[in-house]
DNA sequence: TGTATGACCCTGA
DNA sequence: CTCAGGGCCATAC
């Protein structure tokens, strides 16, 4: 068999993206991660790109909070004049995320940072 | 087979 | 701060 192309998509491929899916609906409301986070968590560091991917992909079912994952710069990255970065800013303004000049702040806002701080704790 | 594009990231000017 | 260049992986044409 030579390949075995469309119907159903690459298992590889629907793996990484269950991966994916995983990580961002563990991120809890009021807090964010970047896609370069999120392809360090799902334990593909290069994947940062495919993470929109990814989420495009994603079944409505899943209710996805894809509104919690932003750019490095902690900016939105869809157009500014675009519906969806609209959407996406008033969902996370809603769970409580200031955006300063269209940017948020990670070292407040980003999941990262807490998982970090949990570290520092040493818990006994 | 090669080029262009994408919900990206990092560094340097 | 903005802009440009290089790197990254997969998809579309």
């Amino acid at each position: 068999m030579t390949d075995a192309p469309s119907s159903e998509a690459r298992k590889p491929d629907r793996e990484w993206a269950e991966a994916v899916w995983k990580v961002v609906g563990e991120i809890p409301p009021g807090h964010v991660l970047t896609y370069g986070e999120v392809a360090r968590l799902s334990g593909n560091p290069r994947f940062a790109r495919r993470v929109g991917q990814a989420m495009r992909w994603a079944p409505r079912n899943l209710q996805l909070p894809w509104h919690r994952v932003i750019n490095a710069q902690g900016k939105i990255s869809f157009p500014p004049d675009s519906a969806a970065h609209q959407r996406q800013k008033d969902r996370l303004e809603e769970e409580g995320v200031v955006f300063l000049n269209g940017k948020i702040d990670l070292e407040r806002f980003g999941y990262q940072g807490v998982l970090d701080k949990i570290f520092w704790e040493d818990p006994a």
